[in-house]
RNA sequence: GUGGUUGUAGCUCAGCUGGUUAGAGCAUCGGUUUGUGGUACCGAGGGUCGCCGGUUCGAACCCGGUCUUCCACCCCA
């Protein structure tokens, strides 16, 4: 009996028109990546286990995909360990691999696997599927690509500066306008959690505080109640609820509330020296915010922190996010490496552009002409056509056999051919083939030794 | 992981409070006599109504379970 066929949920197959718009995104991408001098590597769909755990916070080891072990994996299992029932004390007995779930982690395992190959400091940049055992939603799925850029071995803050500046180029390509790049600091946030004394709570801080944009202030309190943050701490960080004004003038707030932190001091520091040299080069159609409720969950962010919302009116989670992170090699033995780094969620903004109809139409033209086949003489020659377009990397085809021209014409029209190439029984006889505009239908006979030059195809 | 939602031909959907051989549009294929599509007409194929079980004389329709879709929460790209 014939099964059903079907695909894991959260996982989607890519038809060619869709395929040609991703790849669109990803070239674009790639392109201002390389023109920033990121050079590009690959690491394995999956690593050892104990690479990845532990390096996203308790929910995220949850959503790790876990790879099974092979062979008879359950009798290694000893009776105590597997009559607890306990899948937390179990599965690490029975898997020891797993999925990637971002590409900061494995490159940060990368670096340090490599350290003695690498000329620091290291720009690189890395597109390839991650995979995350979470429900889907809206621009959420369990197989996604990320197009990651990373500089490894700079602690300058121009490194900030170039990436806002890579955010902005490559939705400036896109024709994706009224971005907004978020930015904060993970030290301001740190001393917030400093001068209001619940440091030892500072992760359920930050991500209860990232919510005030969208359950409000009120919302926001009670869940830091419940979290165990003391109303005296809550009440000292309330300003921080209603921060208004421009950047300088929040960044001016701050310096007050932090008076007493000198951590959350360099934060606000960093910010402001980011945010004025952004501001004196320039951005071409995205803008800059300080957001001080930014706050991410990666919890190996050190200092600056990015986030990219999409344009105002469009539902739809951050197309891109990143941030410092001082130490993360550290984990894997190789100290005082500083990173920072950005991430661009293609299949959000594949979504996005969908919305916004900005895919150029010539996207689905994958094939720019199409030779009818007229029979198997007239096919003969017209591969020959066909072959002298190739050489000349226009992207042409023969119908494969002579089927009804009605047919030929059908199928041309189906797969968005701009021309149309005609070679019969008449044309062979003269030397020529007619060329067929499929747009505004106009036809001309050409002879069969033509160049084929820019202006043939206009008109 | 929690709550809700969806599932009928390839696609988008209709199918009245359970009642005879389950429909439409689009798509596909064939034809409308020889070489012109996007824009005509005629015809054909295609569904054990997500899956399993239950209630009933009888279920696409009611009930339970399960998978799936989408949405919100958690979290995140």
């Amino acid at each position: 009996m014939a099964q059903k066929p079907s695909i894991p949920k959260g996982t989607r197959d890519f038809s060619p028109v869709e395929l040609a718009k991703r790849n669109y995104i990803f070239d674009i991408i790639k392109k201002q990546f390389e023109l920033f001098g990121f050079q590009p590597i690959e690491t394995p769909s999956f690593e050892n286990s104990e690479t990845l755990l532990g390096k996203y916070g308790d929910e995220g080891d949850k959503l790790i995909f876990k790879i099974l072990n092979s062979g008879d994996f359950i009798s290694k299992v000893d009776d105590v360990t597997y009559s607890s029932k306990k899948s937390s004390s179990i599965a690490p007995k029975i898997t020891e691999k797993a999925l990637r779930y971002d590409l900061t982690v494995p490159f940060a395992r990368y670096v340090v696997m490599h350290q003695n190959e690498i000329d620091f400091p290291f720009k690189r940049y890395q597109i390839q599927p991650v995979w995350r055992a979470d429900r889907p939603q809206k621009g959420r799925f369990r197989e996604f690509y990320q197009c990651d850029a990373d500089v490894v071995g700079a602690n300058s803050l121009l490194q900030e500066v170039e990436l806002v500046q890579l955010y902005d180029r490559v939705f400036t390509e896109l024709d994706l306008k009224g971005t907004t790049i978020k930015i904060n600091n993970r030290k301001v946030l740190s001393g917030i959690a400093e001068v209001i004394g619940a440091q030892h709570l500072l992760i359920d801080f930050t991500v209860v505080l990232d919510k005030l944009d969208k359950i409000g202030e009120e919302k926001v309190k009670e869940e830091m109640l419940a979290k165990g943050i003391s109303e005296s701490a809550i009440a000292k960080a309330s300003p921080l609820f209603s921060m208004l004004g421009s950047a300088s003038e929040q960044l001016g707030q701050l310096e007050n509330l932090l008076a007493d932190s000198e951590t959350g001091l360099s934060g606000v520091s960093e910010l402001k020296e980011i945010i004025d040299i952004v501001n004196e080069l320039g951005l071409n159609s995205a803008s800059l915010e300080l957001d001080v409720t930014l706050a991410r969950g990666l919890n190996y962010y050190t200092g600056a922190i990015f986030e990219v919302a999409p344009p105002q009116g469009i539902q739809m989670g951050s197309i891109g996010g990143g941030g410092r992170y001082d130490d993360l090699t550290g984990i894997f033995g190789l100290k005082d490496v500083s990173g920072v780094g950005i991430s661009f969620g293609l299949d959000r903004i594949y979504l996005v552009l969908e919305e916004l109809n900005l895919f150029p139409k010539q996207i689905e033209q994958s094939l720019q002409v199409l030779a009818l086949n007229f029979g198997e003489k007239e096919g003969l020659v017209a591969l020959k056509l066909v072959s002298k377009l190739r050489e000349n990397s226009i992207n042409a085809d023969l119908y494969p056999s002579a089927a009804k021209i009605q047919k030929q014409f059908k199928f041309a029209d189906k797969r968005n051919v701009p021309f149309v190439i005609l070679l019969g029984e008449e044309e062979l006889k003269n030397a020529q083939f007619i060329l067929k505009n499929m747009i505004t239908g106009e036809q001309k006979a050409l002879p069969l030794d033509i160049d084929f030059t820019d202006s043939l195809w206009d008109f």
